[in-house]
DNA sequence: CTGTTAGCGCTTTCAC
DNA sequence: GTGAAAGCGCTAACAG
């Protein structure tokens, strides 16, 4: 997951049916108006298939990849296509077609940066290949998420989902998605919920972080956690704890409190590990937001970052070097992420058998928030 | 776009004719699956024909809401239509009809939250009626901005484009879409650019900002300005002035430093600024980013804000919560500005000479970067 | 005020 | 390997 932000504010958020669609018509310049400004009149497969000499159905044929055609006369067929700078008319192959060409970006925080790097990516993937996103913001309510995907799935006719944490991990609706027989690729989805989608080793990352805070010579390093309902704040809990052990530190409990993923709950976490009697010298925050509210936390205190206290987030989302002093954290390659699993999901499309798990590196991006345990 | 997807782009930056989109369908529970779960027929518009008693074409105006309908039949075909819960074809309207119920966004910087909050907005717009929003991410470059919109605009056939700074201000393009009669709607253009849109007296705003700084006793108050390329740079410049006239404050060129609405931009001014002989103890950056470039540079140099420098930006993104201080900041309703575009758009999608500028109101943020100035 | 007839541009049969 | 015909679901044009 993705932790999500929470900024309200930001970002996007779309809506149904809507959708924001990007043509590839933009990197090309398509000979659409003359001189004179008006435009001409579109090219149809007929026209290609004039100028080529074949029929309509063989250039649909070679515009499909759909075999049965030679190689001959597909090259043929494209050269035409090429000079013709023919494009199918979307909507004539939606309707004419039993396929929508539309995929669903499923989420449920709209404004966060790390869903809209994710939504570029997966943008990316489709417009790759002639298919349409649509962005589903929903409202995360798990008594009501599958019959509202249900009806999205059917009216919309989609080919296929991306989803997106916690939506990722919803048994319920994944079993219900089996059942219409969509397919669906998730992005860091929980170890039992995997198929088809993209996971970074967010424990490993985890684990070297610490390792890096351990070397600065910290020994007292505190956690604060994701949201429970994400599956992410379990990996990373995880890393954080074998990060200690790795460095044979004993886990102290009163270390690891309860975030969730936004930034008044890490400013309100990080307040709770300074009261400590004997507090951290060093805190990993499951995200960056939380990350920035512990610094901010401890400003408010007239302590200093990383001077009395190191704090260090995951995401590397955009605020990470734009907090003062900026912070070290994980990266992990959103919008590729994104992509991967658009891309995955579209081989899946083609092919019920196609499609599986990527995974991704992750790097850990070290900025002046951590620095040597105070003497 | 459409149907397609459409945030070209993007995250959406897709590409072509991909787009993002939503459907309304999601707050809707169409009854599109029985219990086992198979997909029913989907309803057509046939289907309401038969069930009202009238023709295809009777139901298509009153969906169409087009004139020579009697208001009686017009009720008995929304009750089927309803009972029905039947919803049109989007790519069988596009197809038969003149109209794509396409438009896009064009704009050139992704990832800016402010953009994604203007895209959630437009998109509200668009799916409220049932159009498609594409979103189209251009790399401003005023060379070939015009040939690369028309191509999309005539390869997509859109019907209307929203335009976002500083792509609302090239006047090249602004005549190109009047000559294809594609109707154009912008959002905060410069004065002599405006015409169907959404603006914010940001002068003003500013204004109050400055009055603001000068109640707490600055007088020597500095500013940071945002891109050249952006009418916004100019308005917030003539706001600060404006400000600083009304307290009857005599301006000193040299507290005025050029920015280009990023982080690093607004560090360097500030580093600038400090190292003036005779430094400011306000400083009032075009945009929160460089507020938060300037908060950094101050913090580093051991500095604190606002007990020794004051600090405040414009138009309240996230980050301006998420910093240390807080940040006090200009609200403008980007959402809601995003949605007035959309709106006004498709008013003049409809009817050519519907459509207008709406204002919408700012709100001064005040919060903890901006104090006295020191002693 | 209302209905009938043609397609929109493409993909599907199903024939060759 | 290839093509001809028949629609997909809706709206435009032209009747009444």
């Amino acid at each position: 997951m993705a932790p999500q932000s929470s900024r309200a504010g930001n970002p996007r958020a779309p809506g149904v049916r809507d959708g924001a669609v990007a043509d590839d018509a933009l990197a090309e310049s398509a000979g659409f108006a003359d001189r004179t400004g008006r435009p001409m009149a579109r090219v149809r497969i007929e026209d290609v298939a004039a100028e080529a000499g074949v029929s309509m159905k063989t250039v649909s044929r070679v515009l499909n990849e759909e075999p049965n055609v030679s190689e001959a006369t597909r090259e043929r067929v494209r050269a035409v296509v090429e000079r013709l700078q023919y494009r199918p008319h979307p909507s004539a192959r939606v309707l004419a077609g039993r396929k929508s060409y539309l995929v669903a970006m499923l989420y449920d925080n709209p404004s966060s940066n790390y869903l809209m790097e994710v939504e570029l990516g997966v943008l990316d993937a489709c417009q790759a290949q002639h298919y349409n996103l649509m962005l589903a913001p929903l409202v995360y309510d798990a008594k009501d998420i599958v019959s509202k995907v249900e009806s999205l799935v059917l009216q919309s006719r989609l080919d296929g989902v991306v989803l997106t944490p916690p939506i990722t991990d919803d048994a319920a609706l994944l079993a219900r998605l089996d059942e219409l027989e969509i397919p669906w690729s998730s992005i860091s989805p929980t170890e039992s919920n995997r198929r088809i989608g993209v996971v970074v080793d967010e424990r490993s990352a985890v684990a070297e972080m610490i390792a890096h805070l351990v070397s600065l010579g910290h020994r007292r390093v505190a956690h604060i956690k994701g949201h429970a309902a994400h599956g992410a704040s379990a990996w990373r809990l995880a890393g954080y704890r074998d990060g200690l052990a790795q460095a044979g530190i004993e886990p102290d409990e009163a270390l690891v409190v309860q975030g969730e993923f936004s930034y008044d709950s890490g400013f309100a976490a990080a307040n709770h590990l300074l009261d400590l009697p004997d507090p951290p010298t060093a805190i990993f925050a499951a995200n960056d937001d939380m990350a920035a509210g512990a610094i901010g936390a401890i400003c408010e205190r007239g302590l200093s970052v990383p001077r009395h206290v190191s704090v260090c987030g995951f995401d590397d989302t955009p605020i990470a070097r734009h907090i003062y002093p900026t912070l070290t954290t994980v990266r992990q390659p959103t919008r590729e992420m994104g992509r991967l699993a658009g891309l995955e999901l579209l081989k899946a499309i083609r092919d019920r058998d196609e499609g599986g798990l990527v995974t991704v590196p992750y790097t850990l991006q070290l900025r002046r928030s951590t620095g040597p345990r105070p003497a």
